[in-house]
Parts: C-alpha cells; structure tokens; sequence
DNA sequence: GTTAGCACTCTCGCGGGGAGAGTGCTAATC
DNA sequence: GATTAGCACTCTCCCCGCGAGAGTGCTAAC
C-alpha cells in the first residue's frame, strides 16, 4: 500500500511537523532535506498519502499535518527512536540517589524528571496491590467519642477515616482494642474482613472491622498521583486560546487523571501509546497518552505515564518512558539502607 | 482626610470595579446609582481621590482603578459584607453530613465549596500540631534489607520513608522492635527523641529513633494541601493573556502555595487580608489572599484559604472564609458516630 | 460649590488590501 | 510513465488607517 518512498516522505513530514509545529509545505521538505525530486513530484506524493488518510490539510492551499492514523503508522513503523544516553542514565540515577529513599520523594522526583525531559506532563502513580490486605490498624485518639482509624495496607499505603467510639475509650483503650483488632484481622483483604465481622461478638469492633473492610475498597479513589510538568505542555502552540488551556488545566487535575489512566491498563513491559481519539475519554481526544507500568513490593504494580498533545515528540519520549518505568522497579527492588 | 461624600464615592468606585472590571467612569456613577451630582461634580471628586492614592488611571482617558491601597480603605472602613445567609448555611453542612467523616473528604470539599462560593482558588490545609510528638511507630517489611517506617503521629497525620533494616528481619521481628520503640518513644517529640537516640544500646534501634525524628521534623515540606477552583480564579479577565495564565498555573500548585501560606499566618478569628502588594512572595503582587485558621484536636490548627486577583469581591469572600474556618473546627468537635 | 460645555486623548473594532505561502492542474520534458 | 516547470488560484496573516465612542480635564458660567 505504502511504497518506500511514499514511506519515508511521510515520515519526513511527521518529523517536520513535530519539530515545528507548522503544516509542513513541498517546499520545506525538498529544501530542508536534499530531496533528490521537485517540490511538484512531492506534492504528487502528498496527495496521495492524503487520499489514503495519513495527513491532512488545515484548509485548501496550506502544508500538510498528520492525521491520528498517520502518527499510528509513525509511531509503528517509522519512527527513529532517541535512546537515553549513558549520560543521561547515569545524571538521572544520580539525582535519586540523592532523594531521600521514599516513595514520595522518588515518585515525585520520577514525574519532574521525566517531564522535563519529555517536555510534556508526567503522571506517576504509587504502586498499589490490586487486592490489598491489612498489615496493621491503629486507633488515634481525637476526642472523647471520636478517634481516627489508620490502617497500614501490605502495600504500604496508609489510609484512614474518623470513626465515632465509646465515650469512654481513652487511648489506652483504644490500643487494647486496636491490638484484638489486628491480631485477627492481619492479613485479611475486604471479603475476608466482611466475613469476620460477622463472628464478632463486640459491636463495637464489629463495626470497625466494615470500616476496615471500606478502607480497603477505597483503592482507585485514593491513588496517590505525582503530576509534573503542566506548564511545558501547556506552552505548546496547540494551546493558543486562553479556553483551550483553561479546559486542559482543569483536565489535569488528579482527579480527572486517575480516570484516565485506569481505562489505559499500562503493559508491564514497554509502552502502551493511546493516540488522539483512540482515548476513550472526551477531553483526551486531542492528546496522546504514553504508558507504562512498574513493579513495586509484594505484587504491587505502578504507573508512569506521559500526556502530550497528538504532536509530541514520540522518539523520544517512549524509550524515557519505558527507562523510567524499569528505572522505578530497579529503585524499589535495591533500596539499600 | 476623607469627607464622607468622597468615601462614598469610593466605595461605589470599587464596588462597582469589583463587578464589572471595567475602569468606572464618573457617568456610570452617576447613572447607576441615581448620583444628585453632576458627572463634572464627581469627576472633581475622583480626581482629588485619586491625588490621595486611593484610585488610578490606566490611561489618560480611562475610567478609574483601585489602588492597592483603595483596596485596602475599602476593606477596613467602606466593605458592606455579605454575610453567609442560613439556607446558604444548610446547604453546605448538609454536603458536609453525606461525606464520609475523614479530614480527606471533609478537607477536600471545604475547599471545593468554598471556591465555588467565592469564585476563585480556596486552599485549605490539614491540621496540624506546632510540635507533634509521635503516637505510635510501624514497620512494614518490604523485602530482605528494606522497611517501610510508618509513623503516626498526635495530630493524626502520616508520614513514611524506607529504611534499611537487617537481612534477616522478618515482619514478626519487625513488629517486635516496632513495639519496643513504642514502649519508650511514644509521645516524644523530635528534640526528645534525639536524646532518647544516645541512651539506646541497640543500634538500629538507635538509628529508627533518629529516622522518626527526621520524620516528625518534615512539618513544613509535607502540610497537606486541598486546593479548588483554579479555573475559575483564572476565567477572571485579569488572565487574558495566555502567559499570565501559564504563570499562575505554574504558581498554583502545591509547593509554591505552601510556601505563600507560611509566610502569612493565619489568625484564629476573623480573617487576614493581604492585598497585592503586602504580599511577601513576589507573584503574588497582583494576588490578594484571604486567610484564617481553624482548630483541630490537640491544638492543632490548619488554614482556609481565597486566593484571587485584587479586584475581588471581599465583602463576599471574607465572611466566608471566616465561616467556613469556624464551621471546620465545629465539625472536627462535633464529630459523632 | 456645582455644572454645562467643549476640546482633547486614547482605545477599540472593523474593513481593506497587499504580501506571501502553498496547492492543484496542465502541459512539456526526460 | 514518471518527473517537472509554470501558472492560476486560494487562503491566511498582518498591517494600516480610520472613525466611533468613551472619558477626561479645564474653563467659564451659574
């Protein structure tokens, strides 16, 4: 379908446009590459790419742009990739080794680094279990008949809520009951918890157990997510009308991304590239998300994710992808003391 | 200095500047609010106001602008407040009863609600204490060689970081030491567990101590930030130009905001207005930002937050955030079962 | 002290128009 | 048959000018 010449016409004229932003003209490719042909025989060329849908016209007499179809044929065929230097690599590592070990101050450091690089917003979510357990409940004393339930998951993660208690509880009170807590429920996911609650006589405890269970539940609402980078992708000549960065920076709320990352489930190895209106949410429809998941402790599994406008610059910004992504499990496999 | 005639005059300058953003003209004075002067009349008295410093020019021949310091006479002697009507009242405890109790849901919404009420970025922070000492101490195993410190401490809030630990420790050896550092750390703060450090034998117990210490010091760097309605402060037309937008986008986010509210503290009751210029951080020159405190348990305090462009509608805002900073801390009182 | 009147200033929006960039097509050329 | 020169045509973009309109400051009269 796609002679070699015609092949690699397109792929000059991806390049270009993500290079410059600006529809790209016969003219430019013949002068800005040695084309061996006239600027007429190229403009033969791109009428027929266009006919088959990889580029199109803004309007009647101007350059060509790429249509979604065309940076899917670019993104899988043609594409020269810019692979992360050594010294890139070893600047990178440096600078997490730097970072106080953690996952938030890694994870953070992973979306402003990648952003920068990438020059587009990076999103990183904690690694989470997709069915967690309980690790370990504690009850905090707030006043007299509330207290803040905490809970420890076996992923790490913390989360609690405030739960209403005896009068009487004291904090010593609290522990003991904490402590009958834990020594039956450690271990146990929300069914399990369900279960239990049912065998326990206490009230009380009973309650806390649902609670617990609730906590657990909790999963997609409460990732926690690092967001870097909004103002370099927001600089980009797609988002020249006030509207148009407006909506986008509502979009890039957490909030809005959690949800579009769940519905991309990212490959543990390599990148997952969802392009223009391959997304399935509405406002994602003019960018494209680059995906990739990384493995945390006990089963775990994280997110690293780049979002950019359609034209992005997908050589590079896929192998920083996929290099992060390993990068983080590394981290999180040789934590040393 | 200011003759009752021309203060009132003032005040329908900026009133009516707040409203319109347009630079007030001394015929919409007169029209719209039925003056029994002449526009000639009213044009002497901005005049002389404007020689005062109460008000400027954009241009020759322009309406009149609040000065920072019009702003300011406004907001001490002129403002009529609205206050917060009690259906208004209803509705938003009504919101606060359907969401889960938790400083996360609670915190959240007051944010939200409060932008939508004021129109502009609202920014509300955890609550907590000056000093937190800890409450209890945790070690979730990751693998061979590397935990996760979990500390709680007396304000209820979380903090982490991975530690190394021995190659052979398990989770049951790890809970055992987890325990036996709550037995003798519990309620210290950072001073008194760095001094609780020289007097322990063990030494990775000795170098848990000085990690929670570490912890219990994050203060500044870790204040959980709510923050809502960045679009609509940004839908204002002082953000025309798609630069101004970029720059508050940019200073809007978490970290920068952090470092705004520290430098102004917050006053327990009532609420402290800083006007453009009295702002410390330099991009907030054109910001006014509303602040007040609230309680939570144990002496612990957080902030409520409006930030916005120095045309705001302060007799709206102010008793807002003052409302909701008192309705927070009755919340965390009251809470029940 | 107040006001009518007027000259003056500055912005803003609109329309015209020319330059320029590109295309598509046709006919000639290799 | 592929390639190319040439040319007419299209569409955007930017600049410019200009008139309308909004407002002021000032002066002189009330």
């Amino acid at each position: 379908m796609l002679n070699e010449r015609r092949a690699g016409i397109l792929n000059l004229v991806v390049d270009e446009y993500i290079d410059t932003a600006v529809p790209v003209s016969s003219r430019a490719l013949v002068d800005r590459h040695h084309l061996e042909f006239s600027t007429a025989t190229i403009r033969n060329e791109l009428a027929q790419l266009e006919e088959e849908g990889y580029i199109t016209h803004p309007y009647t007499s101007a350059g060509r742009v790429p249509s979604n179809f065309g940076y899917r044929f670019y993104v899988e065929r043609l594409m020269a990739e810019e692979p992360v230097t050594l010294a890139e690599q070893r600047m990178i590592e440096h600078q997490f080794h730097q970072a106080a070990p953690g996952y938030d101050d890694w994870l953070r450091l992973a979306a402003s680094i990648l952003s920068a690089a990438v020059g587009n917003v990076a999103v990183v979510t904690r690694p989470q279990r997709p069915l967690p357990t309980l690790r370990h409940a504690q009850l905090v004393h707030l006043r007299a008949g509330a207290a803040l339930l905490v809970a420890v998951l076996d992923d790490g993660s913390v989360r609690q809520r405030i739960v209403g208690v005896l009068e009487t509880e004291t904090q010593d009170r609290l522990n003991a009951r904490a402590e009958r807590l834990n020594a039956r429920c450690s271990d146990a996911g929300a069914a399990a918890l369900r279960a239990l609650a049912d065998d326990i006589d206490d009230e009380h405890d009973s309650t806390l157990v649902l609670d617990i269970a609730e906590l657990l539940d909790e999963h997609d609402i409460d990732t926690e997510l690092y967001i870097a980078g909004v103002r370099s992708a927001l600089e980009q000549p797609e988002f020249d009308s006030t509207e148009r960065i407006l909506d986008a920076v509502q979009h890039l709320e957490a909030y809005h991304l959690r949800g579009a990352l769940r519905t991309t489930d990212a490959p543990a190895a390599g990148a997952r590239i969802v392009i223009g209106d391959e997304n399935l949410d509405e406002w994602l429809q003019a960018w494209t998300v680059v995906v990739s998941a990384f493995d945390g402790p006990e089963g775990a599994s994280g997110t690293v994710a780049v979002l950019g406008p359609t034209r992005m610059r997908y050589g590079r910004t896929i192998p920083r992808v996929r290099y992060f992504s390993s990068l983080i499990s590394d981290l999180l496999q040789e934590v040393e003391g």
